[in-house]
DNA sequence: TATTGTAACTAACAATCGTTAGTTTTGTAA
DNA sequence: TTACAAAACTAACGATTGTTAGTTACAATA
């Protein structure tokens, strides 16, 4: 499948974020590393800001979407969260770049954008609240704080992107099932 | 103990790269928020520059240190990991802000501050790899992959900062003893 | 060959950036 | 009251920011 132009741009723009963050990135910056000038950017963009929300506004509807589908599955707590786990690792391997920037430059995100980026992430996260809350009342899950067991498993995945990268040799399935077995089960 | 001014500049920048980011946030906005013009600043500090430094620099020295120290102590590889964690809290209740830079906005420090930086880095997380691979050996912990471990604690031990905030009426000991529990044990 | 759409270009805009110079106000100690 | 240092101010600088307007190069199509 070919690259349409403005996607050639998000991709470029993506990574050149993951660098140094939205702010720090000119529209210079992104021009040059794709051998333009930055006023061409112009012919297939309406701006900055659009870009940004291209990379994480897509991205967030496939975490939701993900999250939503699983949690309204059958299965038990345990095999929802392991499944959770798996998607997030799938989502990352394809979409380092765009993570970066959900997790570090949503707040440059305007207008609706923002709210509807908020009420995403808000969805998601209660969707996962939910598979362990449930997991505590089966008693699959220790009785623990939910929001330290949501938090520590969530902090992992979402940081997940900057591992990847060293992971070198680390094949996909191997992580997946050495991050549910750590995550779940713990090092002991 | 009273605040120098200098020391008053750097607490609210931190404050605002935390919600914006560096590259984000203005001389200016720092100026406003302390009710002064942004040429003011400039009595106290260097420069936009020396305010990110002292700021990241102060609190990487912190955690490089610490760890150095609980890496130097007797003790199994458990009772140091829970060591490392606890010490982890404690800096995050007191460095929310600076670690929040410390996370997003290293990479703008310049020159020697970061090289400087990165030494600590590199020296921190091999100290935190050594603990784990002396579990391992001793086989207190589990034979995984040590890279996913300590991804994994070190992700939800940085981003804790981000959660402590809505930690709401949850007592630090608290924290310490579920965080402990979490990461070591699991939660099954 | 003529036409059209795509995608590049040059030039420039107003706004904002970090920073400097020089000056004035303010509080404290002699 | 005078002297001095700390800390604020105004004004402005050159550079860079995102963006717009208008124009040109080039390939495919009619």
């Amino acid at each position: 499948m070919k690259l349409t132009r403005k996607e050639e741009i998000v991709i470029v723009a993506a990574k050149l974020f993951k660098e140094k963050g939205y702010s720090a990135v000119s529209m210079r910056d992104i021009a040059q590393q794709m051998d333009i000038k930055a006023a061409s950017l112009y012919n297939h963009i309406k701006g900055k800001q659009e870009i940004l929300s291209s990379l994480v506004l897509h991205v967030a509807r496939e975490f939701t979407n993900s999250t939503q589908t699983i949690t309204s599955q059958d299965g038990t707590a345990l095999q929802r969260l392991k499944k959770l786990i798996e998607v997030h690792i799938d989502i990352t391997v394809h979409h380092a770049d765009a993570i970066a920037a959900l997790n570090n430059d949503w707040m440059h995100l305007d207008g609706q954008d923002l709210l509807d980026f908020i009420a995403m992430r808000d969805q998601y996260e209660e969707n996962f609240r939910s598979i362990i809350k449930q997991g505590i009342q089966t008693q699959q899950i220790k009785a623990k704080e939910p929001e330290v067991i949501l938090f520590s498993i969530l902090s992992t995945l979402r940081t997940l992107y900057l591992w990847n990268e060293k992971r070198g040799k680390l094949e996909v399935n191997v992580l997946k099932k050495e991050l549910v077995s750590v995550l779940i089960s713990g090092i002991v």
